[in-house]
DNA sequence: TTAGGGTTAG
């Protein structure tokens, strides 16, 4: 063997390691003998690696007779071997091996151990080794005692932290920093802030963990007075950390006025060069309401890494700039940086808040040709984005293709289904998240319920509801009693409605009073209607909704004088109504359209095929529901009115400017009308199409004369 | 051996 090695070369030697396993040992003695030393550095290391593929291997290794290096150091290269591998429970075995052998573990070999159960965070097996010192009698140094503290902290393990952090006999910054740091990410502050005032010697870490915990934790102006002491108490130059713990605890302020002197500090003391610096930099300027100055810095970047572009894009989405966000991005693709799965989510969530789904797709498309992290939540975004977009089939895909999905990504599956008027297959899906082994949070809830309220399920709403607190020991949020009211009141239970409010421990918010206006709506109920009015009204006085449909309430009931008076506390209050629009995208234009609204160049087209649409629908029996109108006007001026809605004159431009069976998508900005729904529901049937309407509120699928939202929206 | 910036669900 030691001969054909020696005549082998590196490629022969490492084909000969795959083939056969048993000889390693005798190879690596021989590559040790006959090979040169570079070519036994690339050799050593796969020889290792084959070597403790399996336990009795290891012990062949371990136990030889003829050993050419110490006991202590085959277990070493051993665990040294499987830590790079990442094998960590084939490691944490090897404890055994040392204990049967009578080998004292080396701190080398605690430390490798550690390292990598911090790498996986396995508390658990941490924990071992730290149990495995009382057995072999190793006492640990700083070093080791640091590294375990380490993983205690970051397992979220503070009991065991601080049971170690007391018991050591010498502790070093390093050992008080890291305990100030598990109780920051705690977010126990008041432990960590203790901690950090009986620090002997702070040092800007210090400093900088304690400023950071307190912005975390929603407290920036505890931060800043901390870093303003810092600067008063302590003779440190500031670095890179405390600087940018700074100008994050400026921008949660926000406080303009210190970021500009940061910013001015970073400009003369060099700090500049540091990406992670200007990046906080153009955050805290995005995050005071300046993006152009964000811009500015951004654009002097010298080296801008993935997260500044991610920053800066986000930044103008969060403004409202979407354009400017999404030219952002696409020169961000230029540049040739590689995107990551923060940027992708950004992107997909602008996405979603468009219902941009041509871009989302693109983005998506570009995502698998580089490859993402089926993991991750940018694959959690993409799950959002289609769902959002109303393309729950996709949707499904992305999330089918998900090893292990998050809570967010069932979430998004849920509501989506609730959405798309496929309540059923939301339930199914939140079904199978509780035997998923995942465990459900309040939101999941509010998508369960609202798909509940969807299918008019009542009595299992219910039982969701109940089984909040009874079973998964949640408590029940405001949204929850929402929900439940919305439940209750579309189905006319109004008696336990108003129970369930009466008795709820929170004061009722603003979507809890809208949900038993609507369901007040639907049942004509006057004395209800009015009582979640009035709250309503001092909630958000300035919201127009409300007055419109209360006066809708009392116009079907033909109670004009209570309209009149209605709309004159509108009047006095100064609330006006805001404007209904639809749009609709063809090819690359978005056509928007107001009630009404005679501006499109093809208006002519548009209204002369409305009018044929309307009298085609007449005749299959549709009849204009004028009650939902707000002013006393005459019957025929009323359906002039209705006739001319915006989503009307969406649908119909969109049916004459595209080739037959072509799927029709259109917006609106608020929730779609009850007399615009029939209609539409005709129309799909009449010219043969599928008409998607994405109101403020839902998706409804037209299609074949009915609507996916089964007439509850 | 300790740390700082970006992200998703109604």
């Amino acid at each position: 063997m030691n001969r054909r090695c020696d005549r082998l070369d590196k490629n022969g030697i490492l084909s000969l390691i795959f083939v056969c396993k048993c000889c390693c040992l005798r190879i690596r003695t021989s590559i040790q003998h006959h090979q040169s030393n570079d070519q036994a550095d690339i050799l050593i290391p796969a020889v290792c690696s084959k070597l403790v593929v399996d336990q009795k291997f290891l012990i062949r290794a371990i136990t030889e007779k003829k050993p050419y290096v110490s006991r202590e150091k085959k277990f070493k290269e051993a665990i040294d071997t499987l830590c790079q591998q990442k094998r960590l429970k084939e490691a944490i075995q090897i404890l055994d091996l040392l204990d049967r052998s009578r080998t004292c573990p080396t701190a080398a070999i605690y430390s490798a151990l550690l390292q990598l159960c911090l790498q996986q965070r396995a508390l658990e097996d941490g924990r071992k080794v730290h149990a495995h010192f009382k057995v072999s009698g190793f006492v640990p140094g700083i070093f080791i005692s640091n590294r375990l503290l380490d993983l205690y902290s970051k397992c979220e393990s503070l009991a065991d932290a601080r049971k170690l952090f007391d018991e050591m006999t010498e502790r070093d910054l390093c050992s008080w920093n890291t305990m100030i740091s598990g109780y920051a990410k705690a977010g126990q502050l008041e432990e960590a802030r203790l901690l950090f005032e009986g620090v002997p010697g702070k040092d800007n870490f210090s400093w900088s963990t304690m400023i950071s915990a307190y912005v975390r934790h929603d407290q920036p102006h505890e931060a800043l007075e901390l870093y303003r002491r810092m600067q008063k108490e302590e003779k440190l130059q500031c670095n890179k950390f405390t600087v940018s713990s700074a100008l994050a605890a400026s921008a949660a302020v926000p406080c303009l006025k210190l970021g500009k002197e940061i910013h001015g500090h970073i400009m003369r003391t060099g700090l500049a060069s540091d990406a992670v610096v200007w990046s906080a930099l153009s955050d805290m300027y995005g995050k005071c309401g300046s993006v152009e100055e964000a811009r500015h810095v951004f654009d002097k970047m010298l080296d801008r890494d993935i997260v500044a572009w991610t920053t800066m894009v986000g930044r103008y989405f969060e403004s409202g700039r979407r354009k400017e966000g999404f030219e952002l991005f696409s020169e961000l693709l230029r540049s040739g940086i590689r995107p990551n799965g923060f940027t992708f989510a950004g992107i997909l969530n602008a996405c979603s808040a468009d219902a941009a789904e041509d871009t989302g797709k693109q983005v998506h498309a570009y995502m698998t040709r580089i490859g993402f992290d089926p993991f991750s939540f940018a694959a959690s975004a993409l799950v959002h984005m289609y769902s959002k977009c109303g393309n729950i089939d996709s949707a499904r895909r992305v999330f089918e293709g998900m090893p292990q999905p998050d809570l967010v990504s069932w979430t998004s599956m849920i509501s989506g289904y609730a959405q798309n008027g496929q309540p059923e297959e939301a339930i199914r899906y939140f079904e199978l998240l509780l035997r998923s082994g995942t465990k459900p949070d309040h939101i999941a809830f509010v998508g369960v319920l609202s798909a509940c309220t969807h299918a008019g399920l009542v009595d299992k709403g219910l039982e969701y509801f109940h089984s909040i607190n009874e079973i998964h020991g949640l408590k029940h949020t405001a949204d929850h009693y929402a929900c439940i009211i919305d439940l209750l009141s579309r189905r006319g239970r109004f008696q336990e409605a108003e129970g369930i409010i009466d008795k709820m421990p929170m004061k009722p918010d603003r979507f809890l009073w809208a949900s038993l206006l609507g369901g007040c709506r639907i049942h004509g109920k006057l004395r209800l209607a009015k009582r979640a009015a009035e709250a309503l009204f001092e909630i958000e006085p300035e919201n127009a909704a409300t007055y419109v449909t209360l006066a809708n309430i009392y116009a079907t009931a033909g109670m004009w004088d209570e309209v009149a008076k209605v709309r004159k506390i509108m009047d006095n209050r100064g609330v006006v109504k805001k404007p209904g629009s639809s749009w609709i995208k063809i090819k690359r234009d978005v056509h928007v359209f107001l009630v009404g609204d005679k501006s499109h160049p093809k208006t002519k087209e548009i209204y002369e095929f409305l009018e044929k649409l309307s009298k085609r629908i007449k005749e299959e029996g549709y009849v204009p529901d004028t009650n939902f109108v707000l002013h006393d006007v005459e019957e025929e001026q009323k359906e002039q009115n209705l006739s001319h809605h915006s989503e009307k004159l969406a649908v119909a431009f969109g049916v004459i400017s595209t080739p037959p069976g072509t799927l029709i998508k259109v917006f609106k900005n608020l929730r779609t009308c009850v007399d615009c729904h029939t209609a539409i529901k005709f129309m799909s049937k009449i010219v043969g199409r599928e008409i998607i309407v994405r109101d403020s509120n839902r998706f409804h699928h037209f299609k074949d004369g009915s609507c996916s939202c089964g007439d509850f929206w």
